[in-house]
DNA sequence: CCCCCCCC
């Protein structure tokens, strides 16, 4: 059993509910919420909010509170002492009324232990609400259809390392094949799986006499009755079901095939965005969904430990519009079907960083070929209505493809907010953006007339031009243009420096004819401006801090200007409000 | 008590 911490916390949460007067005597805090006592963020007085709790009774009737998941609000330097008079909490309130601190009572009434509560009007997250009322529902979650000489079915979400006699009904959405082990703290073999309820999923392993005794009998898909097994906090490294546990099953464990099952669900994924995978760490686990837009033939390769394995790369497409290469191996890249570009899922592929990101399937992955979910249903007509028409942006740059890799689009309050250019190498990011102001003051220069060379040129004031560079003295110059202009869109505004190409772009005439008007036809000069101003154009541009005399800016430099394409532009906007409203 | 998961 892992060690936790018993701490009184009944002061903490009666300071917050002057309005009541109960008190509950014994909390723990679960071993995965040590850090709050060791870091001192609980202390007396402070004010928490519980959000998952179970409850024992001890031999003499008392109640231990075991709390699962708990964030403290408001810390106790900024309570200011007790508040209220508590007075010892007894058993049997069904209606309590609450304040806006009331999900700390919800929790208290949870001692009652008969079922779960449900506010009578709509809980406002982080609201404000006064004298909310809650009812205790007289309902077992589960239905209590368990085989006889089980204890009572609990959900999974329940299920911690302090309660011993529980059944779960769950369905087995993926099991391994059967493993040896072998290492200088013994040998073995096991198995493992993952099974689902309606609330939540959890990890299950049977070591030797376990792989014996239930292997044969576990069919992926099928549902059970499990009863009994120990609980221990699950690395997150090798996994991405959401369970801050996973469950060891022992010489006390039972699994008991369930055939009523049709209530269970069958899978539970939390789908990432093929775009967010670029904020993810390497080597996270995760669930992805997309169109298989299109499939590499199968190889074979030969691993570090000469293993020889097939292999086998696909291109996975979401509404996003971005696609991510994915590997798969052995059996499963071998059998892949990708013809009619089905919707393919799957939980738990790992980031791998390859190419900037990419994802490789792993022996707990499991891969859903048009899966029944309405992710899937979404995908497939988004894809065969526009999305088939996108190339799409790969998030995996392949070697020797060329190109300048994914366009980085960024909004100018992005820019500022992500503290682009920061870093020790510049930044790019490409927006839309919308000229407001040029400055015509210095956006000539006389540069060497050279061909290669446009460094500005010194006037002799004798007719001849003087180039540093090429250490020589010339009879003419070229115009040059160092344009600062400033841009906006609808966050924000920035002054960038446009150069020769992208000035041209943006004036819409060449450099030399704008430094003739300059000299001859200042009106002209002007209209040149002025035409120019309040045009919209797609930026590439680099960003980079810089530091004169101790100040720091952030300058940015336009690599390119184009014009709007603007059937791509609104395809990535529908994207991006495709993408928002699906979040 | 495993946690290997490959290659460019």
């Amino acid at each position: 059993m892992a060690v936790f911490r018993c701490l009184c916390l009944c002061v903490m949460f009666l300071s917050c509910l002057s309005d009541f007067f109960l008190l509950c005597a014994a909390f723990m805090l679960s071993t995965q919420l040590n850090y709050l006592a060791e870091q001192n963020e609980v202390a007396p007085n402070c004010v928490c909010l519980v959000k998952r709790s179970v409850t024992n009774v001890l031999k003499d009737g008392r109640p231990v509170v075991i709390i699962l998941d708990m964030e403290v609000v408001k810390p106790a330097d900024q309570v200011g002492g007790k508040i209220g008079d508590p007075t010892p909490y007894v058993e049997g309130e069904q209606v309590l009324y609450c304040t806006a601190k009331g999900i700390i009572w919800l929790y208290v009434l949870w001692l009652c232990n008969v079922g779960h509560l449900v506010p009578s009007h709509n809980f406002p997250a982080g609201g404000r609400m006064l004298y909310t009322e809650f009812r205790i529902q007289n309902k077992p979650m589960s239905a209590p259809n368990t085989p006889s000489g089980t204890s009572k079915v609990v959900p999974i979400a329940s299920l911690n390392p302090y309660q011993s006699k529980w059944t779960v009904r769950a369905r087995v959405t993926n099991k391994s094949a059967i493993r040896t082990w072998s290492n200088s703290r013994g040998d073995g073999k096991l198995f493992s799986m993952e099974i689902v309820d309606e609330s939540g999923e959890i990890r299950v392993t049977g070591f030797n006499q376990e792989v014996d005794k239930f292997y044969s009998l576990i069919e992926q898909g099928k549902v059970y009755y499990i009863s009994k097994g120990s609980l221990k906090i699950a690395n997150k490294q090798f996994t991405s079901l959401k369970n801050d546990y996973e469950m060891t099953l022992n010489g006390d464990s039972s699994i008991i095939p369930c055939d009523d099952s049709q209530d269970v669900p069958m899978v539970q994924c939390d789908f990432v965005f093929i775009a967010d995978l670029e904020a993810r760490d390497k080597d996270a686990i995760v669930d992805v969904i997309g169109v298989c837009k299109s499939v590499e033939d199968v190889t074979r390769i030969t691993t570090k430990n000469s293993r020889e394995v097939s292999k086998r790369n696909i291109q996975l497409m979401d509404m996003s519009g971005k696609t991510i290469q994915v590997t798969m191996w052995g059996k499963e890249a071998e059998t892949f079907d990708g013809t009619g570009q089905p919707i393919l899922a799957i939980k738990g592929a790992r980031l791998s960083d390859f190419g900037g990101r990419s994802l490789s399937t792993l022996y707990s992955s499991t891969l859903m070929i048009n899966p029944d979910m309405p992710e899937a249903y979404k995908l497939r007509g988004w894809y065969d209505k526009e999305g088939h028409a996108l190339d799409g942006q790969s998030m995996t740059e392949m070697r020797g493809g060329g190109g300048s890799g994914p366009t980085n689009w960024k909004t100018l309050a992005d820019v500022k907010n992500e503290h682009l250019g920061h870093g020790d190498k510049a930044d790019y990011f490409t927006c839309v953006g919308t000229i407001v102001y040029m400055r015509k003051e210095n956006c000539l220069y006389q540069a060497c007339s050279s061909k290669d060379c446009n460094k500005k040129v010194v006037d002799q004031q004798n007719g001849m031009y003087r180039c540093e560079k090429c250490d020589k003295e010339f009879p003419d110059f070229k115009y040059r243009l160092m344009l600062s202009a400033n841009i906006a869109d609808f966050s924000d505004n920035q002054w960038v420096t446009c150069f020769q190409d992208s000035a041209e772009t943006l004036l819409g005439q060449k450099a030399d004819y704008i430094g003739q008007l300059k000299d001859s036809n200042e009106a002209a000069f002007d209209e040149i401006f002025q035409h120019a101003n309040f045009n919209t154009f797609v930026f590439r541009n680099r960003v980079k801090l810089e530091t004169y005399n101790d100040e720091s800016r952030i300058k940015v430099t336009v690599v390119e200007a184009k014009p709007v394409d603007h059937k791509e532009y609104s395809k990535r906007l529908i994207m991006n409000i495709r993408k928002t409203a699906a979040q």
